[in-house]
DNA sequence: ATAAAAACATACTAATTAGTATGTTTTTTA
DNA sequence: TAAAAAACATACTAATTAGTATGTTTTTAT
């Protein structure tokens, strides 16, 4: 049981990639399959159904991907007003799998799925559960640790700033240019140390 | 030519709301004509094609009705900074049209259309133009009349507004209830007072 | 090596899609 | 009021959609 995990994950990657650039609805299976050269018996033996294999995007591939690029960078630095601020600026300027114009995948996935398939918002809540979670304590430490002021609401701000990134990841969209995220950058940094 | 124009305006404010609901593409013609009770005849007698119609949305319905209720409330307040809070207050808690499971209808489009129909894109960059246009120069307002510090960039705030704005939205619709607005709404308070 | 299960391949189906062809009815204009 | 244009109605088409039925090949366990 190697080579099969193996097409199963293909699938998933170039599936992921094709929704991220088109949108979850508008890839069809016709089109996965073409570009992963798989067939339709296989791609049914491995998923039953489309939104079977969307749910198993979600967790098996931006799961993992995202998470780590999303909480480390939040763990490993002790000023939590500077890992926010590098992290979304790795996230908007550096990162290679995220593009300007198609925006943040899950924010996409969230607007197109969320209200039509419950088993979609719970694994899409969950993954951003995870986030708001890890930058909340972030802060938090950051308090005790003479970084941020005490009377700040970490979990008010920790929902301001994925808002603020989400956000600013759909206006990029519009644009195409990521010169706009330089602007949102550097009010990003006023912000964060208002809260210093 | 008068019975005429409510057909189209029906078929468009029809269409509107099944795609704020379910999104544009997932909105097919046939359920449109269905909801309408407008014959296919009657439907591509007003609109060629399926995009002409959705970019008529935007002009003809998103136009009018959000700047109305975007551009009015900066302009009739003195003070910038209320403006602002109340502007959004007022969308997230008060709006009867917008829902929080569909989120912004302008950001949906955007994210949906934005990278693949230039045309939507442009009406689209027409719409938050001008609404970032007005929020600039009611901030550059405010400096003068002593409202808001000098040394705020209008055009960083404005941007980390309504980014704030629509990711709230986002984030609003994997919950699918308001309590994440008033925490939102809190920090986006706290945040405007700084700015004074 | 062989039987059994796993993995994949091919050819289909029924429903839905945007759009068209060809009408009829209603308004407008002269 | 009659001709012409505008507005709408009905019945289609060709392409695409997710999914299935029925195979064959490849692995795996014995």
């Amino acid at each position: 049981m190697k080579k099969a995990e193996a097409t199963r994950l293909n699938i998933l990657q170039k599936a992921f990639e094709l929704i991220y650039g088109s949108g979850y609805k508008t890839t069809s299976i016709d089109h996965i399959i073409a570009t992963t050269q798989v067939t339709k018996g296989a791609f049914y033996y491995h998923f039953k159904t489309k939104d079977e294999m969307g749910l198993a995007i979600i967790n098996e591939v931006l799961k993992p991907t995202l998470l780590n690029s999303l909480l480390e960078p939040l763990q490993k630095e002790q000023n939590p007003l500077e890992a926010i601020y590098n992290l979304i600026d790795n996230l908007l300027m550096k990162n290679k799998v995220l593009k300007v114009e198609y925006g943040c995948p899950v924010a996409n996935f969230t607007q197109e799925m969320a209200p039509w398939n419950a088993d979609f918002s719970e694994a899409l809540d969950e993954l951003t559960k995870q986030w708001k979670k890890i930058m909340t304590t972030t802060i938090e430490k950051g308090k005790e640790g003479g970084f941020v002021r005490k009377d700040v609401n970490a979990k008010q701000v920790t929902l301001f700033v994925i808002s603020g990134y989400w956000g600013i990841r759909n206006l990029g969209k519009i644009e195409n240019s990521k010169t706009i995220y330089l602007s949102y950058l550097k009010e990003l940094k006023s912000y964060l140390n208002t809260l210093k």
